[in-house]
DNA sequence: AGTATATGGGATAAATTTATCCCTATAGCA
DNA sequence: TGCTATAGGGATAAATTTATCCCATATACT
């Protein structure tokens, strides 16, 4: 598999947090579940910037770390749904601020983000749904 | 220097903001100067398990995007002091709700989180002066 | 003269995360 | 039969992030 090697550091919560929601799509993946999108077929659409295999690997993930969990329904073609579990939940306060924060700071952050010359070109086509789901959260 | 060769994924605020927060000691450093450390021998100081390299590579990159700002002195052995920007000040309620959640899920989290056979050591040297820091916030 | 303090950054190796490719399984439909 | 939809995961390459090492500057102190 892959072991690591250097020690996690786990140190104040704030390192704690970042263990959790570092992976490229995982707040992406908490925010969508909780708006209903739990299937992973749904995830990809949403997300298609993403491969399958990166959302299968960060889900799993985010299982292993109790933030969802997962219903496996015996058919086929297979189905599954994933949905946040109350730890997850209370997470979304923080997913929510982020979003929120990114947006409300969209032209200017752009602007420094691209001025980096490591910087050759951006991707925008995720999420572009989120703004057309008006779904209601449901709680827990 | 190096060129990004996939394109940074800046599609919705989740995304933006993982962006400038992404980075091993972003977020410690951000809450740091927050709590008045500004200088960054003492930031080494408070997290022990970070290098000399990395925290200003770290520093330059907030500072490149608008967080942080720097003041040299000039003056000889050299000193600097880095501080908020107002769009800096605006993140500190996500970092505090993110130190907030990890602490207070900390028990659980240690516990999934050193489940994962990858894990196989981890530090916590790093931070602990937080909790003993008692300087007030100033506002801007 | 040697040592410590402070800060910055180049070069390069190592570690970790993502991306790519490919294979598995089965029902349903043209 | 051949193709689509669904979901999962191994193997391996590529990309990106961190870690290591080392050099530079200039003052003050022993």
């Amino acid at each position: 598999m892959y072991e690591r090697k250097i020690p996690l550091t786990i140190d104040c919560g704030l390192h704690l947090t970042r263990e959790v929601l570092n992976g490229k799509w995982k707040p992406a993946l908490l925010k969508a579940i909780s708006l209903d999108i739990k299937r992973p077929s749904q995830m990809l659409r949403l997300l298609p910037d993403a491969t399958r295999r990166v959302l299968n690997v960060q889900l799993k993930e985010l299982e292993m770390h109790g933030m969802v969990e997962k219903k496996i329904f015996p058919q086929l073609p297979p189905k599954v749904e994933y949905s946040l579990t109350e730890i997850g939940w209370s997470l979304m306060p923080i997913i929510d601020a982020m979003d929120q924060w990114g947006d409300a700071n969209r032209s200017f952050l752009e602007t420094v983000i691209t001025q980096d010359p490591k910087i050759t070109q951006t991707a925008k086509s995720a999420c572009l749904a989120y703004g057309q789901i008006t779904i209601e959260r449901k709680t827990g």
